[in-house]
RNA sequence: GCGCCCGUAGCUCAUUCGGAUAGAGCAUCUGCCUUCUAAGCAGAGGGUAGCAGGUUCGAAUCCUGCCGGGCGCGCCA
């Protein structure tokens, strides 16, 4: 309708110059925009004040002189100049009414655009350490990426989800550590009192420990004397030293073991914890397409071919026995470390060598959805794609800021380290999936979220998510009514009498319905999810409002089946958007 | 200190890439269930959009400065 209306517009404005009653150019962009106010009809378009300067016209009279020579189209019923020079359109009651026939014969695909036009995009997101299990923190990440992906996807992007499995790394490591630690306390309860102050503390670990040796009794026993021979000391000892501690300890470990039994109680915690990520997405309606291993950048020489690549490009310079990438070439803050002096390649060089990786792929724009904390990064990454060769401009990365638990009006600490951390699972199981996934996709990504666990958990009922799924249970209710009274609803009498809808309530019932496709594509364009579930609420409301305003099932048939026809389009619309944000849609509450 | 994000009703947040009288939910108050689910509806009160300038027909939105909050500034990942 906007294209209409855009349309018709430019026809008036080619007129006017062609008589030389307009002396400016014609703007490619005409701007429409949805009324807010119903008094100032459907559409409005502030061309005429966009276009008061240039001409050297009063605003008002260069308006009256488009609408004059506006053609005339059916679906627009009246046009009006208001304000400072706002010219007003009011749809025909036939244009706003067909938007019901559009809705019931597209069904699902009602909202779908073309925006996309198939472009092959990737989106990244949560990729969170695999060194314990997910909390509320990346469920803000898991529920904002996987609903961007579906939004994208119905604005026609050919969409392609992906965890980065960051299985290679000093904190992998110490994983494995405390896995091999915990294994051994099973056996000698001398090693509790030992357990590094850097360790992963997790029960989790306990349970992988505790499975490792249901599997491998006795394999990998050793002393507490043994294993802490000569080691560096802790923190909270004399002179200790959280960081060397475990470092030394993770190298104790790998020679007592032996490479290829560290390696399997290291795949022991990286396959049980990234099996039980993987597990608890899909029960959040997260699904990937692929998980990718760091791991793999490492082996496959991907890594080495980058960082001659960077040599190449004259940007790599040695010094203090590093590798250094000059990323101040391209405005970072400073120079960053591609192999540090050990020999060992930074997550940073990984991280390089991913995204050229992931742009080799044959996608066309490619997202990253990180927290918030890793702000700081995107300048080097960018950077490093740009002296690679690569075009940076095809990567978006959208920061995620943090979401700050609070329990009783108290900030709640958050660390994966010392494990005290409320999961997502047990948000999940709290709050329910549906509430989780509205409540995190309420906020636009930017915005600080404050996360109230009591109000989540204990007064659910006021998350607006059961607002909307009651619109559609009640909905559904009618039909059982409608059965009750031995009455079927006659779609195609329905669809030939919407003339009947004619209530307020109904306009803007239908006016809301209009909105939708409008809606996915701004929202994808901005990568704002949460634009959908603030306007399901609003279609929630406007069927609430015209529920307790009518009855829907009247012994009039032609207005029955008009009404029902709208509801069944309303029911439809409201699953569509719900099924973007990964919300069921019940038929009963 | 430098960089990024944020500041809108008592609380949590919207405000269609600069539009008309800044809107919702929660909380508070007043009404509505013998009729399709009251997890609902109708209505009321509640605002110097952090502060001060600037840009323009028009600013919560863009620019500058200050104030306040969050995050970051490793040869960690």
């Amino acid at each position: 309708m906007k294209q209409v209306i855009q349309h018709l517009i430019h026809t008036a404005l080619a007129g006017l110059a062609g008589n030389d009653a307009l002396k400016c150019d014609i703007p490619d962009q005409i701007n429409i925009d949805r009324a807010r106010d119903k008094s100032h009809g459907d559409f409005a378009s502030n061309i005429a004040m966009v276009l008061a300067k240039p001409a050297g016209m009063n605003p008002r009279q260069l308006a009256e002189m488009i609408v004059t020579a506006l053609p005339a189209d059916p679906a627009v019923a009246k046009v009006e100049i208001a304000g400072p020079g706002f010219i007003n359109f009011t749809l025909a009651e036939d244009a706003l009414n067909a938007v019901v026939k559009t809705v019931l014969e597209q069904a699902d695909d009602y909202g779908r655009g073309r925006l996309g036009a198939g472009q092959r995009i990737q989106i990244e997101f949560v990729s969170a350490n695999p060194t314990g299990p997910l909390h509320v923190g990346h469920g803000r990440g898991a529920a904002y990426g996987a609903s961007l992906a579906n939004l994208l996807r119905a604005a026609g992007y050919d969409v392609h989800n992906e965890y980065y499995v960051n299985d290679a790394g000093r904190q992998m490591n110490i994983l494995a550590a405390s896995v091999w630690l915990r294994y051994l306390e099973l056996g000698d309860a001398a090693f509790e009192a030992r357990f590094p102050a850097n360790g992963y503390q997790g029960d989790y670990v306990r349970d992988i420990s505790t499975i490792l040796r249901s599997e491998y009794a006795d394999r990998f026993e050793h002393s507490v004397e043994r294993v802490f021979a000569d080691l560096p000391a802790d923190e909270g000892e004399p002179d200790g030293d959280k960081e060397r501690h475990i470092d030394a300890l993770i190298e104790r470990g790998r020679a007592l073991l032996g490479e290829e039994d560290y390696m399997l109680i290291f795949d022991a915690g990286l396959k049980r914890i990234t099996a039980d990520i993987r597990d608890d997405l899909a029960e959040f309606g997260v699904l990937y397409d692929d998980w990718y291993s760091e791991r793999q950048l490492h082996t496959s020489g991907r890594i080495d071919e980058c960082i001659e690549r960077l040599q190449k490009s004259g940007h790599v310079y040695a010094d203090n026995g590093a590798l250094w990438f000059r990323s101040t070439d391209y405005g970072d803050e400073k120079d960053r470390v591609v192999v540090r002096d050990n020999g060992v390649k930074t997550y940073f060089a990984a991280d390089i060598a991913y995204h050229m990786e992931k742009l080799e792929r044959g996608f066309d724009r490619v997202i990253d959805i990180w927290g918030a904390d890793h702000h700081g990064y995107v300048p080097r990454v960018k950077a490093a794609l740009a002296a690679i060769g690569d075009d940076p401009s095809r990567l978006d990365v959208l920061l995620v800021q943090f979401a700050v638990l609070y329990r009783g009006g108290e900030k709640v600490p958050m660390s994966t380290r010392s494990g005290q951390f409320v999961t997502l699972r047990e948000l999940r199981h709290e709050v329910g999936n549906d509430a989780a996934r509205f409540f995190y996709v309420l906020r636009k990504c930017e915005q600080h979220m404050d996360f109230d666990l009591d109000l989540a958990k204990s007064q659910s009922n006021e998350n607006p998510v059961y607002y909307v799924q009651y619109a559609h249970a009640r909905i559904c209710s009618v039909y059982r009514q409608l059965a009750e009274k031995n009455l079927t609803w006659d779609s195609a009498n329905g669809l030939a009498r919407l003339d009947r809808l004619s209530e307020s309530h109904e306009t803007d019932l239908m006016t809301a319905l209009t909105r939708y496709p409008e809606l996915i594509e701004a929202a994808a364009r901005n990568h704002e999810p949460h634009q959908i579930a603030y306007y399901v609420r609003e279609v929630a409301t406007a069927f609430h409002t015209y529920y307790n305003a009518h009855q829907f099932i009247v012994d009039d048939a032609d207005l029955r089946d008009a009404r029902l026809a709208l509801i069944t389009a309303t029911r439809q619309v409201l699953k569509n958007g719900l099924q973007l944000l990964g919300v069921t849609a019940p038929d009963t509450m």
